[in-house]
DNA sequence: CTGATAGTTAAGCATTAACTTAAGTATAGA
DNA sequence: TCTATACTTAAGTTAATGCTTAACTATCAG
């Protein structure tokens, strides 16, 4: 019924393939045309500007061709999107711990001793 | 011919479904059982039980079995690992536009003028 | 013991993903 | 102009995903 793929499940989806993280690695060096991106990579230039589709559709990367060369390069504010989401629940659960252990030392001020009162 | 798979491909992939980031989402509140988790979600128990499979086997996730009740709770180093492959890439591109922003500044040291010398 | 609760497991099915091969289309350079 | 380079696009294949239904197995409570 909703057709719509939110911004995160299109950045961990590309991000989900070692293949394409090994393109967003290389171009976090710098930019770099496709064939260069496909250096590497064991399988068919086709499978690589296949992977480049998916990695613009999530914003991750943006490319640009001039002449016959396209040249890509990294989005970071879709990196930092992905990175941020993940860093909010993380900040969450370390708080709530902190929060819990704020609760424990309260209750039960002694240093180590003793599991029950 | 290598059939393993890396941390962080199940890592991403596990965050790449929306229902599985709002059951981490859940989870960073605190533990629960895997009713609770089904509880918002539209879907049936079985396929809440898969979804919590994937989280698991990407060690986002752990749980245990008290009775009939399985609670589960976030493993925050499997989410830590993900943050930080995202967070090195985008130092790294960082780092290389400060370079070149150096680099820039030195071979044209005028503030706001000139497209070329 | 009996029923309700909490979860598990196995099929089955429709969709999407990750490739391959094959056949193009534009440049760029000699 | 001829040829190599640098992609592009379209099928087609195989495997993995995200569900569902259905049938089962343990608790726990009365």
């Amino acid at each position: 019924m909703l057709n719509y793929q939110a911004p995160l499940d299109l950045a961990f989806q590309a991000l989900s393939d070692p293949t394409r993280r090994i393109m967003v690695e290389r171009l976090a060096r710098g930019p770099a045309s496709v064939s260069e991106l496909a250096r590497p990579l064991a399988m068919t230039l086709s499978a690589v500007v296949q992977h480049l589709g998916v990695l613009e559709a999530s914003g991750l990367v943006r490319s640009q061709k001039v002449g016959r060369v396209r040249t890509c390069r990294i989005e970071p504010k879709a990196l930092t999107a992905a990175e941020r989401w993940i860093a909010e629940r993380r900040a969450n659960w370390d708080r709530r711990l902190d929060a819990l252990g704020a609760y424990l030392d309260e209750t039960e001020p002694q240093p180590k001793s003793r599991r029950k009162s």
